[in-house]
DNA sequence: CGATCTTCGTCCAGCCTCTTGACAAAGTAC
DNA sequence: GTACTTTGTCAAGAGGCTGGACGAAGATCG
């Protein structure tokens, strides 16, 4: 066991600025004097904070507000641009790239096509992206975020296991890390855009699990703020548990886990034997296909996605006796199949749970822009790690 | 939304005697010089908390060590019974109160039985109950921790919904903190007992899981050494949780709970229909009735704790693929029927997860006294929030 | 329009608490 | 006996929050 460490001086002024930060980002512009009555320091402290914030670059005043009797105030604001983060998205067939502003916001992206490539391979087109996008970041680079699919240790950055690409127990982090002397963080994909949405989608909750419904599904569990990894990297690897004994067999080696039942690879195969009952030479259907069929009202078809959303309904209603999160986001590829879906999700999910809990349960979509979550997910690991944004006691 | 508080530097000491503090309580008699090394902190600082921890009784100094080549250390320890903590246990149809020391060892004992009682005779019952045990208190009462059924408010003690006793949004925590002025926790007794095992239960892990399998069926869930509530405290709230779709009727009004299939009272009761099938007017069987035919080769029964078990295994899948918490606790009545039980408890849980997972997975029955782990939750609620001994970072 | 009151932001002195360096005490090694 | 280590403590110093005071800037009111 490793013993904890000693609290000093240090830590309090880091995780005070981070708070002033925090106000700044959360509720725009506000006055020195508002901080203080939100975090409760004394006006000296956030003065003093906010001026060491103003030098970094990383805040502005921006005239004054109304007067509420006295002095008006002196607004001050988060510099949006005042650092980039390249973000990445190493999917299963393309690696995708940005660079992010503060805001989670992309500025520009990259895209290469890495299916059929080895492992030494894939990680020279992680080098190529960053290389290109190290030379269209404006003013400076905070670091870099990568999301993975596979189980990563995010303490230090190695990927332990990516099926995909063939990558095992690969030091990513340090890769990078020495290549491009910046911080970098890794973690799996659905962990990173679960961190997304927490900090960049609206209103902050401390506690949401966001749950990735692609090719594969997999979770992230934001508790308290943070990311949640558990003992071995692997909290939210959902999509092996298994929801149907007698079920397919799974690429895992077991049978009727929930990805052989309810992820878009399985749904898509179960929709092309159902074509080929009727026409042995039918193709493949896509997913799609597969939502225009349910559109148009084919019933096997939508019996096939409630089918698929019941399931996935079968694990929430699990992690809503577990952990009693109040919000539950969904995203990936399969949302797109909408609400028949997403009814049988919730559906299931409240059948299946303790109405005293489930009654304040919110499951919904996450907002638009799903093609960017995971390289807004990993820049908000760096900002997390490296400006302490996730601050909540 | 409530924005977060500010650091101090009473918060940083505060810290740093806890962990001290935790040096002294986890690893015996230990000189301030190694404490240092544990810790981080200058020996200056360590000599300064550990003389503030005599002056206040709850350290002292026992001998010196062996030296190392230099001067040798001197060894100080926490004084087990500095303080002394009264631990409720409101069970169903007993209440049980002890008076505990620091370790979460019993030193006294009181029991009442409450069937029958409506709320408010139920309450005064705690309070008589309290009142006794405070006169038998040597030394100084560190508070009062309540361990009960139903879903507890533990940020202020109230308790929102205790079927059994009819309380309804008790605001048991100020009753009793007004009537006895010490500092009082109140908790689900799930949850306390998790934390029990926690602290109390030899090489303390970060992340555990523990599930009480009694009359009614419910977890607590540690996490980062602290207990996780959830958004509406009704984390753990496992025994609702769906596992047989057209089970049979659940008091909480659905159908194939948790509960309705692998706690005590519907394995008596199956095996009561059981008997009933041979003989129509077999008496009522109790769970020592099963236990023996489990043990004299029953095979009916077999099959039925069997089954109790898979499903308590299937729920616990879950939870591996969600938290990847690697030691999952079970205690409470049904843990009686041993060996079968567990090992169908253990294979399900196996089975319905992914390998990579479940492999690290200790899935134990807890030590022995079983029956004092609430009164000994209720403490340690104490213990972490008076002494902040759960510290962890 | 001036007097008074309020609020904002900053300056300064003070305090809490950790750190650094020095040193005596008490051991071991040769 | 001498040299070297380790322990525990003391005094000085530094980091960082607090509280009070004060000028700046605005509102209110007669």
């Amino acid at each position: 066991m490793t013993f904890p460490t000693k609290a000093t001086h240090q830590q309090t002024r880091a995780y005070n600025v981070a708070l002033v930060l925090r106000a700044l980002y959360d509720i725009g512009p506000i006055s020195r004097a508002e901080v203080a009555r939100l975090s409760g320091l004394t006006r000296t402290t956030v003065g003093d904070v906010v001026a060491e914030l103003i030098a970094e670059g990383l805040a502005r005043e921006v005239g004054r507000g109304p007067s509420t009797g006295g002095k008006a105030p002196i607004l001050v604001e988060l510099v949006d641009d005042a650092r980039h983060v390249i973000g990445l998205d190493l999917g299963e067939f393309r690696f995708r790239a940005a660079i992010l502003d503060l805001r989670g916001r992309v500025l520009e992206t990259r895209e290469r096509e890495v299916t059929g490539l080895n492992g030494e391979e894939a990680l020279n087109v992680v080098h190529e992206l960053i290389d290109e996008l190290k030379t269209r970041t404006p003013g400076t680079l905070l670091g870099i975020g990568v999301g993975t699919p596979g189980v990563v240790d995010a303490s230090t950055g190695t990927i332990r296991w990516a099926v995909n690409l063939d990558w095992q127990e690969l030091p990513l982090g340090r890769l990078l890390r020495d290549r491009h002397a910046v911080p970098v963080e890794v973690a799996n994909d659905s962990r990173a855009a679960a961190l997304a949405l927490q900090l960049f989608g609206g209103a902050p909750t401390t506690n949401l699990v966001a749950i990735k419904v692609g090719r594969g599904i997999g979770a992230g569990v934001v508790l308290g703020g943070e990311l949640f990894h558990g003992d071995g990297f692997g909290a939210g690897e959902i999509g092996h548990t298994v929801v149907e004994v007698d079920g397919a067999r799974c690429r895992c080696g077991q049978f009727g886990c929930l990805e052989t039942v309810a992820s878009a690879r399985a749904i898509v195969e179960r929709a092309t034997e159902l074509a080929r009952e009727g026409d042995a030479a039918a193709p493949d259907r896509t997913l799609d296909d597969v939502r225009e069929a349910l559109e148009a009202g084919d019933e096997p078809i939508r019996r096939l996605v409630v089918s698929a959303g019941r399931s996935l309904g079968q694990v929430i209603a699990g992690m809503i006796g577990l952990l009693d999160v109040e919000r539950i986001v969904l995203h990936g590829s399969v949302t797109s199949l909408g609400q028949p879906w997403l009814e049988a999700v919730r559906d299931e999910a409240r059948r299946r749970s303790l109405g005293l809990l489930s009654r304040n349960v919110a499951i919904e979509l996450a907002p638009p822009p799903g093609d960017d979550l995971v390289v807004m997910g990993a820049s908000a690991l760096l900002l997390t790690a490296e400006l302490g944004l996730a601050v909540s006691r």
